[in-house]
RNA sequence: GCGUCUAUAGCUCAGUUGGUUAGAGCGCUACCUUGACAUGGUAGAGGUCCCCUGUUCGAGUCAGGGUAGACGCACCA
């Protein structure tokens, strides 16, 4: 084994050995657990949300394949409608083309082109992350099974009426030119302007104000709407108004929608342009004038002047026009939500059009229930919180896209503008009887790449046919996702499945927080501060990443500033961490929080942890590999160290377990780095060495030693397993054959049970010999610390006062305390035997001490003695102010109070001996 | 407006139903190249648990109020 461990020579080999191994598909036996993966978008990357939530389910796939499930973790991409069709669209555009030159179906070709091209990118990603899930069964949301099932849930539900064409206003996107839902629109607050404009009466008898955020609007307004108890205006109710610049007449109307408060409580109302219009223009029964077209420019029933204007354009005439007129009142400043594509960044329009929606209110109810009645669970648990405002409030979900990208829409259109929807064309004939003269063509329009995804629980097991993997599989044990799509996906998949198989989805909702960078930022290319998985594993150079972060900058300004920032913060670029130290890095980040701010000195701590397992393993097989370890048998004598490590073992193993069952990946990350550095490494491995290199030692006990070094190591490597798989497998292919284990060509750890339950291992006396023996080692070393004695001279100590058990112990363990504390001699004093000045540590009631001659200045441990002692007294102090209050005697449970009552007594017999030192020492 | 979350060591974070002397990693200080490991070892320093009030024998933990920040939903043109 080299020296230090190097992450990319085993990485490759392992990958390798578990695929031919055949373990990452189910195996057929045990209990099911599966897990879903969120399916990424088909040509997109690996970034450190994916990576973060990928660890997660593959730990937890491991481990429940080690403890003998029937493990499946379905992995698939996702088409991504709009996502993967702009990217293909820039291209085209950067060749000077535009989706259209092509046309609809040499588009789509090229899109799957792209999609051969860089789909195996992310797949791929995942591979270098040591993922394990079953590659046999990937699918895409575009397959021809799973585009089967969208099809099917689009015709069942409409024939049940849940789905519906309509003409709405809905969120229109003018850069893509399709229709997005609500959850695809962001509004966020920016500065714009209130204008207050002066519309005429018809008779001329005056004229009212109305504000406007969006003045070109007016172009489509077809009333004005005042509060029926608004004194103000209540004469002027059912009059008209003359538009200015249209010239048309529209009715002065009365609804209670109108805050009397606001502005000059004068609305105008566009109906076919904003939510709120568009319903009290239902209620009035006013005309929809629609003045845009697709590109949000004014169209041909707006007058002939603003024609072919872009809005913003427009907006800017129609303020000139109407000030020139004298119509402009005043104009404010003013702060509002401006909608925006989540996509494109570009202002949303509410657009007047045809679009086929999902009633979602009948779904939504047993959605509800699972979770209400705690048939799923969302972890943390108040995430159900957000799931229940949003489904409580849910509105009809607009599915239709105008996309080429997608599922289409399987409905079909006869020239008198009848619609019918089937499977397929030639069911539709049939079913409606329609002759073949009869000309159809189908909807242009693509589904809402969500609605596919919605189906992702029963569709990637078969559905619609009835198999045996939607039998085992349906619902799967937990869901591993980020709070941003529980609206997107997580409802809708629970609504779905609910409708079309009766069951659950998942059992669990495991929500993992958001990965943000070390100022708690959000990863973003326009930021400069996105870190890609792939570069902490394999380390990257400052200059390729600093190209990596600013290539295709829309502002050179911006590159200049993330240039500086990136090689101020990797003046070195990025180390190779390998795969192992990250994956431990994101389990131990994994806490409850919703935020994790990524801190790159956490890998490398890891890293080095890493390092340490490797050199631990070195150190276990150098002294293993060419000498007995019992594995063939003969005489086992193990020493107290032998057995406290496997005790420990046992009781970090049932700590890990705990933990992983409540999804705390860092309390089990916590556990295993503290067990394997603290505890294996720290001690075990030194009190090893006084057995392997003392002469003395029989061979039943050197076996015994051995023998428990390569099975504790072993039995590490697979408690390790599921968090670290590369680095585990590796040691484990060499330490696995000195157990005894007669290893088949493509044996592996993943194929290994976890480390099982020996209760009788945990001895709890030994447990308290080894921490005995600990708390000895540590007071010479701490004397030695402060006293500043070299840790290589050899000390006399004096054990005074020490008890039959204290003696016991020492006789026990006497080859550990000298090694281990680097002690000349110890010599027990009898009952009363003075001792010479000595500086002092305290072991329960046994006082280890240093004779101070030649080695301990007086001074320096009087002060140390008093530091001590100062601590002490206020110890002292705290625990009997408490017991003297006698409502915390007469109220706190008896095992609290004598708690406080051992500690006391603990407290004032450590002062007494350190007093008692204190005095021989200032007598000096 | 409604709702959710966060505030603990210089930094990043743990701290289960209230009950040890509030912990870890990184960073910091001193010493140590000792035959697994300097990506290491030993020892050490470092905390007004955001503030106020309350409940309680007892509050980092529970309740109320406040301050600072993050997020979701719905919004007045």
């Amino acid at each position: 084994m080299e020296k230090t461990f190097d992450p990319q020579s085993i990485e490759q080999t392992c990958y390798q050995r578990w695929e031919n191994s055949g373990h990452f598909a189910a195996s057929g036996k045990g209990d099911p657990y599966c897990i879903l993966l969120p399916p990424p978008n088909v040509t997109g990357s690996l970034h450190m949300g994916h990576a973060f939530q990928h660890t997660i389910m593959d730990a937890l796939i491991r481990y429940k394949r080690m403890k003998g499930n029937n493990t499946l973790w379905q992995v698939g991409t996702d088409h991504a409608g709009i996502a993967t069709q702009m990217v293909v669209e820039r291209q085209l555009n950067a060749q000077g083309q535009t989706r259209h030159d092509l046309g609809r179906d040499d588009f789509v070709k090229k899109i799957w082109e792209w999609k051969a091209h860089s789909g195996g990118t992310i797949t791929g990603q995942m591979r270098r992350l040591g993922t394990s899930p079953d590659w046999s069964r990937e699918v895409f949301t575009m397959d021809d099974n799973l585009s089967e099932a969208v099809t099917e849930v689009f015709v069942k539900l409409h024939e049940e009426g849940l789905i519906y064409r309509g003409k709405r206003l809905v969120n229109w996107d003018p850069v893509l030119h399709t229709a997005v839902s609500d959850l695809e629109v962001v509004n966020e607050e920016e500065s714009g302007h209130l204008w207050h404009m002066r519309y005429p009466l018809a008779d001329g008898s005056g004229h009212l104000v109305v504000a406007t955020t969006r003045p070109e609007t007016m172009l489509g307004d077809t009333a004005v709407a005042v509060h029926p108890d608004d004194e103000r205006y209540r004469s002027l109710i059912g009059k008209e108004i003359k538009l200015p610049l249209s010239d048309r007449l529209i009715p002065i109307i009365a609804d209670d929608y109108v805050d009397l408060e606001f502005g000059t409580g004068c609305v105008k109302i566009t109906p076919a342009h904003d939510f709120n219009d568009y319903e009290m223009g239902k209620r009035h029964s006013l005309p929809m004038i629609n003045i845009f077209t697709a590109d949000a420019k004014v169209n041909d029933d707006a007058p002939e002047a603003y024609r072919g204007m872009d809005r913003f354009d427009a907006r800017k005439q129609i303020v000139a026009d109407l000030d020139a007129l004298g119509l402009i009142e005043k104009i404010d400043d003013h702060k509002l939500k401006v909608p925006r594509g989540d996509r494109t960044g570009a202002v949303i329009e509410p657009y007047l059009t045809d679009q086929w929606y999902v009633a979602v209110e009948s779904l939504a109810k047993p959605a509800i229930e699972a979770v209400e009645s705690g048939e799923i669970r969302f972890v943390p648990e108040n995430w159900n919180k957000t799931y229940y405002q949003w489904m409580h409030n849910i509105q009809d979900w607009c599915i239709s896209r105008q996309l080429w990208w997608g599922h289409r829409i399987p409905a079909w259109y006869d020239n008198n503008g009848n619609v019918y929807v089937g499977r397929t064309e030639s069911e539709v004939r049939e079913k409606q009887g329609l002759a073949n003269d009869v000309v159809l063509h189908q909807d242009e329009d693509v589904l809402d790449t969500w609605f596919s995804s919605a189906l992702w629980p029963f569709a990637t097991m078969g559905w619609p046919k009835q198999t045996p993997e939607l039998e085992t599989f349906l619902p799967s044990s937990v869901l591993v996702t980020g709070f941003d799509i529980i609206f997107f996906w997580v409802a809708r998949m629970i609504m779905m499945t609910k409708k079309f198989t009766g069951q659950i989805p998942f059992k669990d909702i495991y929500i993992t927080g958001l990965i943000r960078d070390e100022n708690g930022d959000k990863m973003s290319k326009s930021k400069g501060n996105v870190l890609d998985p792939i570069d902490l594993i394999d380390g990257i150079e400052l200059e390729t990443l600093v190209e990596k972060r600013t290539a295709g900058m829309m502002q050179p300004q911006m590159a200049e500033k993330i240039a500086k920032r990136t090689r101020k913060q990797f003046p070195e670029g990025i180390n190779a961490y390998g795969t192992d130290a990250l994956r431990f890095t994101f389990a131990a980040m994994a806490s409850t929080s919703r935020d994790i701010n990524f801190d790159m000195a956490r890998v490398e701590g890891y890293r080095n942890f890493c390092n340490k397992i490797w050199n631990a393993s070195r150190f276990v097989l150098m002294n293993t590999q060419d000498a007995d370890t019992g594995a063939k048998g003969g005489e086992l004598q193990l020493s107290v160290a032998d057995k406290w490590i496997l005790a420990t073992l046992q009781k970090t193993r049932a700590d890990i377990e705990t933990a992983l069952a409540d999804y705390r990946f860092d309390i089990a990350a916590q556990h295993m780095y503290e067990f394997t550095w603290n505890q294996f490494c720290d001690w075990y491995l030194e009190l090893t060495k006084p057995v392997l290199n003392n002469e003395d030692a029989t061979d039943a006990q050197k076996r015994g030693t051995r023998h428990t070094l390569v099975n504790v190591l072993e039995q590490l490597m697979r408690l390790l397993h599921p968090f670290m798989p590369f680095i585990t497998d590796t040691i484990w292919q060499q330490v696995a054959p000195l157990c005894g284990h007669a290893l088949e060509a493509d044996a592996t750890i993943m194929g290994q049970p976890f480390v099982e339950e020996v209760p009788e291992l945990i001895d709890e006396e030994i447990i308290a010999d080894i921490d005995w023996l600990k708390k000895c080692i540590v007071g010479v070393r701490n004397i030695r610390g402060e006293m500043d004695i070299s840790p290589n001279k050899p000390l006399n100590v004096l054990f005074k006062n020490a008890s039959a058990s204290d003696q016991r112990r020492t006789q026990d363990m006497q080859v550990f305390l000298t090694r281990l504390g680097k002690l000349e001699s110890i010599t027990q004093l009898a009952d009363g035997e003075e001792a010479p000045p000595s500086a002092t540590a305290i072991v329960g009631d046994m006082e280890v001490l240093i004779p101070m001659a030649g080695l301990i200045d007086k001074d320096a441990e009087l002060a140390r003695i008093d530091k001590a002692l100062d601590k002490l007294s206020k110890d002292i102090q705290r625990v009997e102010g408490k017991l003297a209050n006698e409502k915390f005697v007469a109220n706190a449970p008896d095992a609290v109070i004598a708690k406080e009552r051992a500690k006391s007594e603990d407290f004032q017999s450590q002062q007494r001996t350190l007093m008692a030192q204190r005095e021989t020492i200032a007598s000096l």
